[in-house]
Formats: structure tokens, C-alpha cells, sequence
DNA sequence: GAGCTGACTTATGGATGCGTAAGTCAGCTC
DNA sequence: GAGCTGACTTACGCATCCATAAGTCAGCTC
């Protein structure tokens, strides 16, 4: 347990993977096409409705998400309709709830309205509320403190000029 | 388990915790400054240089972060200098850790460069990598599709117009 | 084959995000 | 009391986000 942090100024974030995370999400819109699609929302207009944006952002926002590969689009087909296409998860847009739920639970916490928070996730097997939490692969919980930051295998070590 | 999904049209996410909380940390720079400050980061300057970015952004972000109860201001003194003002992150900005860990965590598994992920995040008793995972009330932990959305107290149902 | 509908695209404009560069300001050192 | 330093603020300009409004387009119905 080397101090990595104590040496902060050492190494860049230049290949951060929350700021690379942020480039793909890091606007409003594209999270709420997220959670929208987490809710099960497929389709454009719904999409576009149920979150109150405009249809360019709606457009844009699917585009890039369905680029990044988070969704993707698939054919269907309602009766007396022509083909259409829907926006689905795919296993890597599947892999961002924790993110979401993380999100959603802050909020829940410390900026709900007055009447409290609008709804509630449950683990379809026995009612429990589901929480995202911090947990290490030994099993044991994690509070905030009980955690060091180590080397990865991309951190990048800056030359040091004068030294 | 009524159907919520079922009836999504019925019900508002008017107060979506998700969303307000994005009114507070919905910028790719406010996220960069809390994933600083988590890393220990507590200067004006630091912050601007570890992360990249202006000064302007910097100041702002502060400014807002600060005025949304995420970060304090605390006076501190070094030797032979004037007393200046330290952020430090309160219980509401510590309560965010499992956000950035989500958000890292999603990035090293599908955006990480070449090398792999730049840094882990380790339990000091024992070493263990540590994980944001979704887990029941019950102590299950939840995979994809085993959860449903249920109605908390907030829910805004909204009126039926020809029914 | 004319109209309809869902899924977009285009055009335009305001607001916000963010960078660079330069200025301010307080108070400690010398 | 002049200079230095850290912590900002101001000025300016570009880029992106996002809304509203209108246009396009494919193909099914009638």
C-alpha cells in the first residue's frame, strides 16, 4: 500500500476512465436516454415525451449512444405498419445501471422533493430495496475512508523535470 | 408487483431523482472536480492543473459544488503564508463516492485504453479491489433483470384525459 | 395514388460550457 | 512599502447543448 496519492502531481489522468466514461454520458440528455431505456423505453417519440426533450437531442443523443454501442437498434414491426426501429440495451449499455442507480440513490437522499422520492427499485425475488453499494471482492463492505487508491496498469508516470 | 413499466405513460419523472441530482453534477468538469477531491485534491490551483481545465471552470464549478453542500470551504494557514480556503468534500459530497465508482468502474471494463485502467481502488484491511454492486435489502445481490421499478411516496401520477 | 404516421432532419437562435489571457487583491516577506 | 504568491475575477470568443418550428421521407392503408 504505496501512498499513490501522496504523489498525485506524479501521474496524469489523462487516460482517465471516468473522464473517458464522461465523453460517451457526460451530458444531461444522454443520461436520461439511459434511464429512460432502463424503464424500458424503445421508441424515438417515447423517448422524446417521457423525458421532455426535443426531437434533435432526442436524435442526436440515440445516434451517439447506438455509435458508442450502449444501444442498439433493432427492427420491428407493428401490425399494419411499416418496419421500424427500436433502441435496446446491449450488454454494455446493460452494464451502466450501477451508474444509474448510484445516481438516482444520491438524489433520493439529498435533493428529493417534499413528498420524497418518485419511485423505488426492488429485487424482484423478495421486495428488498435495491442498493448500489461499495464492496470488495473479499466480500466486505467498503465505507467511504476504508478505500486506497493503487496503481493500475495505464497509469501514466510523468517525467519528473528537475529531479 | 404491479406493473409501473407497464403504465409508464401514466406517471411523470418531473422530480426524477436522477435528473435533479444532474442539475447539481450534470458537467463533465463538476464530476472531474469531485473525482479530484476524492483523490485528496483540496487547492484552487491543484484542481485546475490535475484536471485540465481553466480557471473560470474551476472557480465556477467550486463555487456551485460549494453552494450545493457537495464541498466546504475550510480556512488553513501554511507556515510564513496568509490564511487561505481549502474544499473539502462534506457527508453529502462523500456520499457520492459510489457515483464515481460506478462511472470508473464502467470505463475500465469498456472505454479503457490500450494499457488497461489507469488506477484500483483497494479495502485497506485486506487488499480486496473494490466494486460498486447492486445489492438488495436482503443482502442478494441483483443482476440485470432482477429488479423492478416500484412507486415511491413522490410519484407524480398524472391525469387521465379521455378516460 | 393520396393521405397518414412515425421517425427522423434542417434551420435558427438562445444559453451554457469552457478556453486563453489579463487583471485584481490580500497579506506575508524582505 | 515593494514585490511576491495563491486565489480568484473579468473580458472575450468559440463550441456545444438544446429548444422550437418546419420540412422530409418511407411505406402502409384506403
Amino acid at each position: 500500500m504505496s501512498d499513490l496519492l501522496a504523489e498525485r502531481d506524479a501521474w496524469s489522468m489523462a487516460n482517465c476512465s471516468i473522464a473517458r466514461t464522461l465523453e460517451i454520458v457526460g451530458t444531461r440528455t444522454a443520461m436520461l436516454i439511459l434511464r429512460e431505456a432502463f424503464l424500458g423505453t424503445r421508441r424515438f417519440d417515447d423517448f422524446a415525451r417521457r423525458i421532455g426533450i426535443g426531437e434533435p437531442a432526442t436524435a442526436a443523443r440515440l445516434k451517439e449512444l447506438t455509435a458508442a454501442g450502449l444501444l442498439e437498434r433493432v427492427p420491428y414491426r407493428e401490425p399494419g405498419q411499416r418496419t421500424r426501429y427500436a433502441y435496446q440495451l446491449t450488454e454494455k449499455g446493460r452494464d451502466f445501471l450501477p451508474v444509474l442507480t448510484a445516481l438516482r440513490q444520491w438524489g433520493d437522499t439529498w435533493v428529493a422533493g417534499e413528498q420524497g422520492r418518485p419511485v423505488v427499485a426492488r429485487h424482484k425475488q423478495c421486495g428488498g430495496e435495491v442498493r448500489a453499494v461499495l464492496r470488495c471482492e473479499e466480500g466486505h463492505d467498503v465505507p467511504f475512508g476504508e478505500s486506497y487508491i493503487d496503481a493500475g496498469p495505464g497509469l501514466l508516470r510523468l517525467e519528473a523535470d528537475g529531479a
